[in-house]
DNA sequence: GGGCGCATGTAATGAGTTACATGATTGA
DNA sequence: TCAATCATGTAACTCATTACATGCGCCC
């Protein structure tokens, strides 16, 4: 739902073609999201299937015909509406990272400081390219922000179970192997 | 891939069949995985298949029987390789919130401070039903002291950009109407 | 005797991605 | 002339979910 929200504000601000449209987004909005170009141009079919969108089809010297879509009043409201719901709610998001974190006790004690040393470090790089982008216009540089501030936490989380990580040893269950792969 | 790594690190901790590793999924790891219990009976037959857990059936009473799924050694093998690229690596997450982020200056200011407020309400009521949680054995302490960190931050941001909403006032296009949608 | 718990699955559906197909134009 | 850009799409596939089907046992 959040990709047809994506794609009803970009024609909010004016109408657009396909090409175009995936291009800004490829651009400027990749991190907000990973919509793929065959996905868009799906989903723009879809909008003006179900009346949210109007499309025309123009020609600019002898490049390929362009399908223009344009919002209509019935797409206006539908984007209104998503907006709301989107910016009012909040859904709990699941971390990938968060399996591995849930297992770290079954890897002996000098292991687990490596990859969490590894994973900062990627953290690291992420947030150095985040801090890179400039915010651009409209409210862009909400969502950079916003992103910094996670990162930044996740890399001050890291940081401090580092710190506590000989304390975790604690937690391994009794008997274990100091490096379980070896035991073979 | 994290669903398998969740799927062969319960098995590493002991055999067992395919109901309770739901239960416990559904009962106490619901926090890092949203795995469904018929996707759970998928891939754990995907994963015999591939010869990374033995299966063998037993009857307890005169219940149904129970397909009984337990990690051989390629299984182990796999599990710290899967641990290790999880723990080691780190994947840039998709807020969905962020899209609605990105078109708040589509609002007027009232309606962008109150949802965002909204929010905030959503998200306190998420850490709150966290910090309720408590930890459990092996690392699942890890996994919810993170999250909570993580909506802590997300939180604190909310609340700073409630603090400048009427700033980002100046981001909007000029010409934009105060209440966009009831312009028809 | 009725409903819940135990235990496993299949089939249909959906959302999204990848890879591929097309064909003209522009620039090196 | 070779590659890149412009511009759109289809088909096959993956991954996961929902909804449905089954059937016995246990407890009230």
């Amino acid at each position: 739902m959040d990709r047809e929200l994506l794609l009803l504000g970009l024609l909010h601000q004016g109408q657009m073609h396909g090409y175009k449209l995936n291009e800004f987004i490829d651009k400027t909005l990749h991190l907000c999201t990973d919509l793929k170009r065959s996905t868009a141009y799906f989903l723009l079919d879809k909008l003006a299937k179900e009346g949210y969108v109007q499309v025309a089809t123009e020609r600019e010297g002898h490049y390929p015909e362009r399908r223009v879509y344009a919002l209509n009043p019935a797409g206006e409201e539908r984007f209104f509406a998503l907006l709301r719901e989107n910016l009012g709610g909040y859904e709990m998001v699941r971390y990938p990272g968060d399996v591995g974190l849930a297992f770290l006790h079954e890897l002996p004690a000098g292991e687990r400081v490596a990859l969490l040393r590894e994973r900062r470090q990627r953290v690291g790089e992420a947030l150095d390219h985040l801090r890179g982008v400039e915010s651009g216009e409209g409210s862009l540089g909400l969502v950079i922000e916003r992103n910094i501030v996670l990162l930044e936490a996740e890399y001050a989380w890291l940081e401090g179970a580092l710190a506590r990580a000989p304390l975790v040893e604690a937690l391994r269950p009794e008997g274990a192997e100091d490096r379980p792969d070896a035991a073979k």
